[in-house]
DNA sequence: CATGAATGAGTTTTCATTCAT
DNA sequence: TATGAATGAAAACTCATTCAT
């Protein structure tokens, strides 16, 4: 779970409502005009309120930014979790495998176009967050290759897990650049599934390659 | 070769000694303060020159970023070049897979700082540019996998490749981020190669794995 | 007395406890942030109420200074009625001078934090309502002036009533300014009584001096 | 000589003239506004310039001000100093105190209104600026009492300094406040030197009035 | 009467760009 | 052509005050 700590507690029912239409405002507005030309003013106007209000409950522009990456790394955390608990459950490779890209799909085909919005705002600030995100994402996969290691390529599991987290998200993050839709696309899907299942199989031939 | 068409008179000599001025100006300033404080002002100044000489030979402040884009996607040119040299001379699949990531490698071994502030900036603009380099790259490795194709596993090969350079870039670029000196990392070349190799091998698992 | 009039329906008990408790909200935020950071909202949080209430019995954010200004003029006023008893009843001049020191310093000494961020606040109303007391302090000392007339050089009473108590709370104040416990030394108390006393004096030796 | 450095360097003579009419512009929205309504907009308009300027030489609004009462400490300093030759070269006390007071009203007769205002500012910071002003202003006091002291009643020095320059800034403070015409008038100065020489003079009843 | 969320005019400040010298 | 002072639109943020509940 992410902090969302920034956030006025101003507990009242009229308050969350309000913090909510904020949030829609200021996605409704990076959807259809972009990270650069999304000011305040048209937050709040979007969202149906006054400037005032809107710095009622966020501190600063940019908290408001953040409490969209908190709740977008929330979606995708708990999508970390679906993955965790399909891969405990079985030894399965192939069904941890299909989990983990599933999710993944699942995640960036949802609202594509503020993910690409909020994606530049990280830009902006480093991709800390995303970063953060993503260095849990290569734990629970360097556990599923720990536990499936008898049944792999001899790895050096963290690079390894940095490794395939960082292809799989690059494939997907661009692909959703290029054309969201094409992550529903059966044939993608089973292309990310032989990304990943090449580069750990026992059958891979890099040791034929004369690399190094 | 990519446009530089907004940069007035490269004729005069002294002309182009003041935009290489500017240039580095900018470079500099990016790679100390950051894309969010390379103003035109310091720009300017830490290029010895006054603002009226900067918008003498580029039109905005947006125009010295595309340039110095250009700069870099021409080095990124150079580098895919090479890389259909050495891969149309030769049968050899890992020569060509080597090349194509030591190229890769190097390109983004260079001044990471400055790469890195400038892909804040194509974030900003949606990455245009980045996009239409990488759809040049696909074309080359579509190429690469057609010629390859007997020894292969059957290949959708715009997918493919696709699938290949994504992965590849995001690897790479994202390690760039976290450190850039891992790229120089033998492992991580090795590592880098088995994720190309593995996925297009025949003895690719993905036909085991019941993916759809 | 002063005014008060703004102050809404002083009548409910209730309604008085509420009113001192914004009072005393008021006084302590200005205390502890200073008049600059003292806003309506801090004040009502501090006095335990909502910020309604507070307009509920206040017609704006200015009232409220004012009527702490209200009840430090009644303190002073208080300290004037003392001087003008303690004058009244006697023939000595030395006790009036004395009397006069002592109220002064006395209300001075009283909550100085307080005392000068409400000063700044009179500052931004020029002073309008410290200007009117100090007026009615100078008619009290010209009528003891009057009184001793006497015993004291020949003196234009208003003029005189002017300097002196200008001179007096002059000093006072700015005492106040730099260390509030100068106010309480012997010596202070000692010099001031010169000060008023020298200027009085049948033996003061301006005559002497060719001022014009 | 004070600071003055927070003023940006350009110096051509453009610049120069620039500064001046700043200066001037806000001078004159602080006479005929006063602080309150003296904001950066009208300051700059005032000034016939745009606020981009304003901010070209002045980091921030304060800061203009801050400048404006560098100038009014100068000549004060300067007035100081002419107290200082003034009573450095002669033995007559009459001509010191004179010279200390014709000194201070001239300062506080010249532009009164923006003294007043300046004031207020000040009174904003908690008149830091003004207070060590005093206290240097007490150091020349202290130095002309001590090379005075065999014609004076016994004092102790530095004390008694305060208590002058308290007593005597006090009354022509508030006389400029209340009507600055007042400074003009030869009984007024008459009064102040009265002060001024009664409370030294070794026939100051003091001793008498039995304070303490 | 009490509440506190909502208001929005107003303020300061920035910075890409222009243009007189 | 070079200069850098001037521009001013635009943006973020504040806070006294109101009013529906």
């Amino acid at each position: 779970m992410t902090s969302r700590s920034k956030v006025r507690k101003p507990s009242q029912e009229r308050s969350r409502v309000t913090v909510e239409a904020i949030l829609e405002g200021a996605s409704q507005v990076l959807r259809s005009e972009g990270l650069a030309a999304c000011g305040t003013t048209k937050i709040a106007k979007r969202a149906g309120v006054s400037v005032g209000t809107l710095y009622q409950y966020f501190p600063n522009k940019e908290s408001i930014f953040e409490e969209l990456i908190d709740r977008l790394l929330d979606q995708r955390a708990a999508a970390r979790s679906a993955v965790v608990e399909a891969t405990e459950d079985t030894e399965d490779l192939g069904a941890a495998v299909r989990s983990l890209m599933d999710q993944l799909l699942a995640v960036h085909m949802a609202d594509p176009e503020l993910q690409h919005e909020l994606h530049k705002y990280e830009a902006t600030r480093g991709f800390t967050r995303l970063e953060k995100y993503e260095q849990q994402m290569q734990g629970v996969v360097a556990a599923a290759l720990e536990k499936h290691a008898a049944r792999l390529r001899p790895l050096n599991t963290p690079l390894a897990a940095r490794v395939l987290v960082h292809a799989m998200t690059g494939v997907v993050e661009r692909m959703s650049r290029e054309n969201p839709r094409m992550l529903g696309e059966p044939a993608v899907r089973r292309e990310i599934a032989a990304l990943l299942a090449g580069y750990v199989s026992p059958t891979n031939p890099v040791a034929l390659l004369d690399v190094e």
